[in-house]
DNA sequence: TCAAAAGTGTTAGAGGTACACCCATGG
DNA sequence: CCATGGGTGTACCTCTAACACTTTTGA
């Protein structure tokens, strides 16, 4: 028997709001099944893109995002996951900078709206299986790789990445011993800028050095909080 | 246009022999593409059984192995990776023990046959890649989780778990304080029953207690190297 | 001048790393 | 009795964790 098996992929996109908040895109779905009930945005892949393409294909189509960080996460493939038919799910992580982060949150035309991920709405199939995997890999995935930075707007004061590590990781961190280490690593340069917001000392900003964190861990340090 | 995608499951499986050496079974390909040169075992997914099964039953078809840990590794969809149709494949890695391990090496039913994982021929398809990918993941695994013991008999001396670690991580381990750092998550059960291998004063035999390993993970104790 | 957020050091304790000799057995 | 692998303790040093006050601005 020949087999008839069909392949999507689905993204969980993640952004960061500093309310402080960590939140997900979900789209309305327009068709049966699930009609009208909040999914995660994906599709069909076509028969000659590769998989990374087909995801940005979709998001583009579904909610006009653009990631700024995607990765494989898994592969669902329980045979009745999709009541139509069979249909496996490659499943992606992205995450998103605020200003793009912005755009998408206006970006009604496809009813793609922004969730706070401890406020989420019952999802179809069985993405709330996927994003919890999400969930989990990225709380677990800033501890020991830098992609927290691609969160947050290119330049950016400290605290933010504070409140982004204590509300992912769900816990309150030390300020000082937090700062200590992130610094000590040598990934962070401080510039010569501050910004005010609202009441408060103003901040230095900091910006992520991508090719001093690739050449320190070509010389075996690592991250790590 | 219709979606024209085959859908396919592999497995890395990988044996440690205390040589010591780490190996990955293979099998030789009896139809084209690729007739006749190694490949990881592997086929295509049947319209309603879930991925695991399918490469469960694969492997005992191809094999005749039974794995003792089994993990989904990661999905790969290139257009091109098979010359005949479009396929995806849903990759997995696997660990067997020595006494599986024997009973596989004398499967020759199907030319199945372990190789070192340090001289390996050229793989079919993508292969290398896949197994490339296997090998970093199991490396990086066994520094976080138990899963070191799945390559071990259920009761082994000391020495082979020092052994399976060191060649893994490819380099020297302190035997003293390595021993220190295991016996002290209190994960190990020392038995009263020595194992005497040729040459040298016997060595205790140990077990891995999993239950106890549950208890201390929901505790928040974690097992790290 | 007050409220709010940014910035900053020290200390005690835990954990990691380096290191060498004796023990029990088989040949 | 000798070769082989098994088993064990200590000292230093680094890294972690706990902890509170001063500075700068906007309102």
């Amino acid at each position: 028997m020949e087999q008839d098996i069909k392949v999507s992929v689905d993204a969980v996109v993640f952004g960061y709001d500093p309310e402080p908040k960590v939140s997900v895109l979900l789209i309305k779905r327009k068709f049966a099944p699930y009609q009208g009930e909040w999914a995660i945005p994906g599709g069909f892949v076509k028969n000659h893109e590769s998989l990374e393409h087909a995801i940005y294909r979709e998001l583009t189509e579904e909610t006009g995002i653009i990631m700024d960080y995607l990765e494989q996460l898994y592969t669902f493939g329980h045979p009745n996951r999709d009541p139509r038919s069979r249909v496996i799910s490659v499943a992606y992580f992205g995450l998103v900078r605020p200003d793009t982060y912005k755009i998408g949150a206006a970006t009604d035309a496809e009813k793609a709206e922004w969730f706070d991920i401890n406020d989420l709405p019952p999802l179809a199939f069985d993405h709330q299986n996927i994003l919890n995997k999400a969930i989990d890999r990225v709380r677990a995935k800033i501890t020991y790789e830098p992609i927290g930075f691609e969160l947050l707007d290119e330049r950016f004061p400290f605290s933010d990445l504070e409140n982004l590590y204590s509300t992912l990781l769900g816990r309150p961190i030390d300020r000082r011993n937090f700062r200590k280490k992130i610094l000590s690593f040598g990934m962070l340069d401080e510039l010569d800028e501050k910004v005010s917001r609202g009441a408060g000392r103003p901040a230095n900003l900091f910006k992520f050095n991508k090719e001093r964190y690739f050449q320190l861990k070509s010389e075996g340090i690592l991250f790590e909080i």
